[in-house]
RNA sequence: GUGGGUGUAGCUCAGUUGGUUAGAGCACCAGAUUGUGGUUCUGGGGGCCGGGGGUUCGAAUCCCCUCACUCACCCCA
């Protein structure tokens, strides 16, 4: 293929093609997580891939480099602008101040899964078109909801069989105590200005909370010297908290806390958690999320308490297929790619005869195939025993003639013959 | 946006101090007598060595530029 050719076009950058073997696993990784998503009472919502700037602006955060360089916007009717989701905690929130659910039904529990789009350069793990799957419980104050989200987080990873992973929490305050929080900790790191990193200098102004977790050795070292969260928080946010705690030992989930977790969405109040793993590149998170009460009234509705993550599919999948490397045993089914039965025709004069029986065993619901590319019998065979058919089909004149079908099982290399289609539809769907 | 690494057949990679028609494994296709697979054997197709420029008698191999991919940083799942 001339790749040079300007005919010649690719994916764009950062945007990944899944095929059929890959989507195996994406597929086993949805209904896990949908199953547990529905054991625990969130149930799905679409919510359109676009929505209107102002609301990620409005609820992620003006600073924030997710608005400030990393949405896809485009202009749309005069004056107004469309983005691509960047996240789905804001489209949910949207929908349900939209719908004014908080008049009617004001606690409900929602799930999604699906793509979401940053302009970043693409890493490990990390993609321009990524997806999430995630849940929202809206409507409460909670402190146990902020424990169940976890759980049914860990639930999703511990069927799909992951090993390693790392529950970390923390509190981050809420609009009464995070503010003195704040101040504090510039006041106190200001004095350490000249030996923190270049970048930890421009962040005592940006965002001081992102100095709490710089890799730099020097301000590792700072930040031991300085208050950390649980020392400001207000009693609310302690109780707050130590519910939590004790709801964490209450259902044996292993957990640690992490003094220096914060997070980069301005939303985020009082509970904060991640989930690592060490399958994964410098970035080890494969799902995050928190509590944000002031989320909904940040965007014009009332105060409503929710609690919610959203877990990288991409990245959990890193990890998956890491803890299967390592285990070895689980070879991955692939037995829904092949069919029931390949029909082989000996000759052209055959091949109308087979397609008409192809499409009667369809009807039955068996998955059946043959060959298109006129290949000979013996080159279909090798496409049959190639793609894994459980049976063969072999139809030629004798067979036509005599008004019977030749059934071979590919496995025992036993062949069958029988004038009655019912009685093959039975021994091939007998045999699953 | 910034920094490092890599770019040779569909895939994973070899390619010696620059020297004639660029290789392997896997994959693909075709044969090994009469209508039939899986193992084996034989043969075959497929690469202007990412692109452009330069040095040289001669470059996949050296130099420059460019593009792409990748890892990492900022930020984030």
């Amino acid at each position: 293929m001339d790749k040079g050719n300007d005919k010649y076009v690719k994916a764009p950058l950062g945007m990944k093609d899944i095929f059929p073997d890959e989507r195996l696993l994406w597929t086993e990784m949805e209904n896990a997580a949908r199953e547990e998503f529905e054991i625990a009472g969130y149930h799905e919502i679409r919510t359109p891939v676009f929505e209107d700037t102002r609301l990620f602006v409005r609820s992620i955060g003006e600073t924030t480099d997710i608005v400030e360089k990393e949405m896809y916007t485009f202009g749309d009717t005069a004056g107004s602008t469309i983005t691509l989701r960047p996240e789905n905690t804001a489209p949910v929130m949207r929908a349900y101040l939209e719908y004014e659910l908080f008049k009617t039904k004001k606690f409900r529990k929602f799930y999604y899964i699906g793509p979401m789009f940053r302009k970043e350069r693409p890493q490990a793990g990390r993609l321009r078109q990524f997806h999430q799957m995630g849940i929202e419980a809206i409507g409460s104050y909670d402190p146990l909801l902020d424990v169940e989200t976890i759980k049914v987080a860990t639930r999703v990873y511990d069927r799909l069989g992951l090993d390693g992973y790392v529950v970390k929490v923390n509190t981050i305050g809420c609009e009464k105590c995070r503010p003195g929080y704040r101040a504090i900790l510039k006041e106190e790191l200001l004095q350490y200005k000249d030996e923190l990193c270049e970048l930890c200098k421009a962040r005592i102004e940006r965002n001081v909370f992102r100095v709490l977790d710089c890799k730099n050795k020097k301000c590792k070292e700072i930040r031991q010297n300085v208050s950390n969260t649980e020392d400001h928080t207000c009693s609310d946010c302690r109780d707050h908290f130590k519910t939590v705690k004790g709801a964490f030992d209450d259902i044996n989930l292993e957990y640690t806390i992490d003094p220096h977790l914060v997070r980069g969405l301005d939303y985020y109040t009082k509970t904060v958690y991640e989930i690592t793993h060490p399958a994964m590149g410098a970035r080890d998170t494969i799902c995050a999320g928190g509590r944000y009460d002031n989320l909904i009234s940040d965007i014009g509705g009332p105060p409503t308490g929710a609690v919610g993550f959203a877990a990288g599919m991409e990245a959990s999948m890193i990890a998956v297929l890491k803890t299967r490397e390592n285990n070895k045993n689980s070879q991955p089914d692939t037995s829904s790619l092949s069919p029931d039965v390949y029909i082989v025709s000996i000759s052209a004069e055959t091949r109308n005869h087979c397609f008409k029986l192809l499409n009667e065993l369809r009807l039955s619901g068996l998955s059946v195939d043959m060959d298109y590319e006129s290949r000979t019998p013996k080159a279909q065979m090798k496409v049959a025993n190639k793609i894994n058919s459980r049976f063969t089909i072999i139809m030629g004149p004798d067979e036509i003639e005599k008004g019977v079908i030749k059934l071979k099982n590919m496995q025992t290399g036993d062949e069958t013959f029988s004038g009655d289609t019912d009685k093959i539809i039975q021994i091939v769907k007998g045999n699953k």
